[in-house]
DNA sequence: ACTGATTTTAATCATTTGATTAAATAATTT
DNA sequence: AAATTATTTAATCAAATGATTAAAATCAGT
């Protein structure tokens, strides 16, 4: 048993870790409530009644998918945002890049996660553990606000700008098809 | 028949036309696959096979509104985009604040409409009679070339920018639940 | 008021869909 | 190897869902 579930991990091929990659797959691009437990099952190969079996209810498997995409994606710009060892610009720019090559790869992950968010909001944040990122605590707001002293400048509030750097950076893609 | 008729076009008070509005509602708050045919019912207050007498199939009810979504969508831009009477400063200035006042009335339609584009591209393009935007007579593109003429400076896309402006209103928009 | 057309209703159908079950198979332990 | 446990399969269930139908009600023209 040990030996096996270890090979599992290793290779990922364990019958619920890949049901969970054909989850992600199919959910990721249907959304939640055009998916099909039978699509999933089709997806990874599988039998229907083995969703049941690991993961209780679609719901559930659900939860799980897109509470990863959600922590991937906050854990992501929280880590570049956070980081005392780079610039500003630095910051502006590792963001930007970080998420180009990501919605190349993934295109379809922003549509969802922000459909699912507005399908279930109060579900989702509190799912999260969304404590209200203290961004007080952020090293880049500290940066901004030296840079904003420093030049004698009123400070904008920095929350606006990188919203509007990932407006930038993430809306084309959304709306792709109509330009 | 004809006094009927008449009196329903103006009070838009035809069953027809409650039914459209329910389903504008339902539609555009829970997305095609999460509608139930029962949903709409329900909110207009009306028979279930009302739906389906009407317009055939909860599908072609649902092409009629987001085609509808997407004309006025595009329809807007346009004109904003395409007024000779106005400086290119006032038209950017018409685009953010026409679309900050059609978002806070009509939360969910940004997220809507992107969705179930995403669902299905081809269908909805091909629905729109969408011949590829001709970008080249657009007036503002005229004023923009002018601009960076007299300037002497390079000239940025301007598709570029107003795909930039449109990301900044939008984008905080369909993203506030993470925010 | 009568007639024919249109609109509305309640009941029902056929399919789809998420979930369950019981039996079969495979793996692990003793 | 026998016994026990875990995994997988095929069949099936109950509820949900889009759609239809036949009868009832309403309306327009005479």
């Amino acid at each position: 048993m040990a030996k096996k579930v270890i090979a599992d991990i290793e290779k990922n091929t364990s019958t619920e870790e890949k049901i969970k990659e054909a989850a992600r797959r199919v959910f990721t691009q249907k959304g939640y409530a055009a998916t099909r437990t039978r699509d999933i099952a089709e997806e990874s190969g599988l039998n229907l009644a083995l969703i049941n079996y690991y993961f209780r209810s679609k719901e559930k498997l659900f939860d799980i998918i897109i509470v990863e995409h959600l922590q991937l994606f906050i854990h992501s710009v929280m880590e570049i945002v956070n980081d005392p060892k780079t610039t500003l610009q630095q910051k502006m720019e590792t963001l930007i890049s970080h998420y180009i090559d990501m919605l190349i790869e993934n295109p379809y992950i922003p549509i969802f996660v922000l459909n699912e968010i507005n399908a279930n909001p109060e579900k989702l944040i509190e799912k999260l553990g969304f404590e209200k990122m203290q961004r007080e605590n952020l090293y880049i707001i500290k940066q901004w606000k030296e840079m904003a002293a420093a030049k004698k400048t009123p400070a904008i509030n920095p929350i606006h700008i990188v919203v509007n750097v990932l407006s930038m950076t993430i809306f084309p893609f959304i709306a792709s098809p109509l330009l």
